[in-house]
RNA sequence: GGUUUGGUAGUUCAGUUGGUUAGAAUACCUGCCUGUCACGCAGGGGGUCGCGGGUUCGAGUCCCGUCCAGACCGCCA
């Protein structure tokens, strides 16, 4: 037996009794006549002491020992006489009788503490290490207990935890595939599912009717701080269900989780549509926790021979709350951040409402106080506010005031991460022009459904055609997106051709499931949640790389095991493949 | 592919208009220390300033290239 407790779970009731405990070296605190140790483990920190009355043996291995060295320890559990507040085995220490080092350890790169000293190449390299801080280690326990979470509630309503294959069909359509070579069958490759997409509409004509699954997605394409190559979804499908019914289950879901691991009740899940989201909050992920909503002031500002406003498609802005004491400064360095290449502004007008009721401008060149005071009605501002007005295409520039409006969110400390604000995002379009392929893409995926009232305009005007889309957005982050699926054969022929597949093309790829689809496909509808950014968002954190075990880097690469690698000549032979050098 | 920030001791960082022997903290090693818990005190070792080239009497510092890392844009049905 290594040990019969654990180093977070002693306490006073244990006074008096012998234990026995393994665990790591965390410090070593030598005083000369006595020396105090302390020995970590996943449940917490227990002191050991060694003092006069200990053994020699045990005395000079205490001398020997370094961080991180795996010890175990026998010894009596006592009350200190001087306790330390801030652990929950505070009260107590273990007076050792027997000391074994059960494994040495070289000196760690960094400091395993909360407060590591290490950077975060040095800490991926070393995830191993990285993973026995308490604060990491906390992170994929709270994943866990989600996963547990989630499991709990959707068995509880019927689902079936199914798994797919890993490797399937390569479907080019969307983002790029990983693939793998098949040694079986020459010059043939499988593909690593972007998602489960095909095979969970399978299980609907299947006849499973409640279908989910906590998966590994892949897709390769670039990483970001909230995108991993490899990445996991809360992946479900539901049969005879409209969109209204796939928003309440999962809705529940979302609630569910609030309240079990943040004890926080959500009542208010509020439904936007996506042109109403693009309209207020310039992007498809509006966040909440603020207002500072868009206005559009074209109507106001033309004919004063204010030249970027008169030549400007769409003028429009946000009221940032309490700011009309910036300062030049602060108003040129807001300049400089919506003309960043990355956020694509053209320039920035203000007014500042001074606490007189009086209006100071950039442009009170061409405007009047009271047309500035017209502006300020159309936000409802008041003395303090501050507007900033933006002007250019109506596409681009909503856009670019999004981005001020949340960076003006972070200034004013608006973005509370324990404050919680989700809501539905609705009615996506179905299609997306693509300039340069010259060609309609399907904005979620080919397989969804357009509006019953917008199917006439298929024909006419695809790119007004709204779909039976939604997205589940919280604080302006993406969690989930999902919709109602195609199920007719004809209607689903009719989408490939919209999006340009040859009758070939579309049978070759997805056959067998317009196959399917003959042999009595029921209405269906689905939703896929992004576990690691809703690990991450409960966790408090921006990366999802802190809820990954083993994660990737800005490259795709695992610096721990240096991965991708090249292979031997000999694997390359059996499979076929002959390598070109990157240019 | 692009924009941008960074790379100096094991680690995290500082390093002024380009100027003597490149510093601090922490970690590590040694000694002292009986109530520490970020123990304390004294001492010590530790540097290819990412790499290559250039400018200069002189480069950690300026210039060019390159590699690596982070954030973002493109991309992500």
């Amino acid at each position: 037996m290594y040990r019969n407790h654990t180093c977070g779970e002693i306490r006073m009731e244990n006074n008096g009794q012998e234990v026995l405990l393994a665990g790591w070296v965390q410090t070593v605190r030598n005083l000369g006549g006595m020396t105090f140790i302390d020995l970590r483990d996943r449940y917490g920190i227990t002191q050991l002491v060694v003092d006069d009355r200990s053994s020699e043996a045990v005395k000079f291995t205490a001398s020997s020992l370094g961080r991180e060295f795996v010890i175990q320890a026998r010894g009596i559990v006592r009350e200190r006489s001087s306790k330390n507040a801030k652990i929950p085995t505070g009260e107590v220490e273990v007076h050792i009788s027997e000391l074994n080092v059960l494994n040495e350890a070289a000196t760690p790169p960094f400091t395993i503490m909360d407060d590591t000293d290490g950077g975060d190449e040095l800490r991926m390299k070393y995830r191993y290490l990285d993973l026995r801080r308490e604060t990491v280690r906390k992170n994929l326990e709270l994943r866990a207990r989600m996963a547990h979470v989630v499991r709990n509630y959707l068995n509880s309503k019927n689902f079936i935890e199914t798994e797919t294959p890993v490797m399937i069909k390569s479907t080019p359509e969307g983002a790029r595939d990983f693939v793998v070579p098949s040694r079986m069958n020459p010059n043939q490759f499988y593909a690593l599912p972007q998602s489960p997409q095909l095979f969970k509409q399978l299980l609907m004509v299947a006849g499973f009717d409640r279908y989910y699954q906590i998966v590994k997605c892949f897709r390769d394409e670039d990483l970001r701080a909230d995108r991993q190559p490899e990445f996991t979804q809360i992946d479900c499908e539901m049969s005879y269900v409209h969109q209204e019914d796939v928003l309440n289950t999962f809705e529940g879901l979302t609630k569910h989780m609030f309240k079990e691991i943040k004890g926080v009740d959500i009542v208010d899940f509020p439904r936007m549509t996506f042109a109403e989201a693009f309209e207020k909050y310039g992007n498809d992920k509006p966040d909440l926790r603020f207002d500072m909503i868009i206005n559009e002031l074209t109507d106001l500002v033309k004919g004063k021979d204010f030249k970027l406003f008169d030549d400007a498609e769409y003028i429009g802005g946000i009221c940032a709350t309490g700011c009309g004491e910036y300062t030049r400064k602060q108003l040129d360095a807001l300049t400089d951040y919506i003309k960043k290449p990355q956020i694509g502004g053209t320039g920035l007008v203000y007014a500042k409402l001074n606490s007189d009721g009086s209006v100071k401008s950039s442009v009170d060149k061409y405007y009047a106080p009271e047309d500035l005071q017209k502006w300020a009605e159309r936000f409802d501002a008041k003395p303090g506010d501050l507007l900033l007005i933006m002007f250019g295409t109506k596409e681009k520039t909503l856009p670019v005031i999004s981005s001020l409006r949340l960076e003006m969110g972070r200034q004013c400390g608006l973005m509370d991460k324990e404050n919680f604000k989700p809501l539905w995002v609705v009615d996506f379009p179905l299609l997306e022009w693509n300039e340069e392929t010259q060609r309609f893409f399907a904005m979620h995926h080919p397989f969804t459904s357009p509006k019953l009232e917008d199917v006439a305009l298929l024909d006419s005007d695809p790119g007004k055609v709204r779909a039976n889309a939604y997205d589940l957005v919280i604080n302006g982050v993406e969690i989930g997106g999902g919709s109602v699926r195609i199920f007719d054969s004809a209607l689903q022929a009719k989408m490939f051709r919209i999006l340009g597949f040859t009758k070939e093309a579309a049978e070759d790829q997805f056959g067998f499931l317009m196959n399917a689809f003959k042999f009595g496909a029921p209405p269906h509808a689905g939703i896929a949640f992004g576990f690691d950014r809703l690990v991450s968002m409960f966790a408090g954190l921006d990366s999802i790389r802190d809820v990954i075990a083993f994660p990737k880097n800005n490259s795709g690469r695992d610096v721990m095991n240096d991965s991708p690698s090249p292979i031997a000549q000999a694997q390359l032979d059996e499979l076929y493949l002959t390598l070109v050098k990157p240019e």
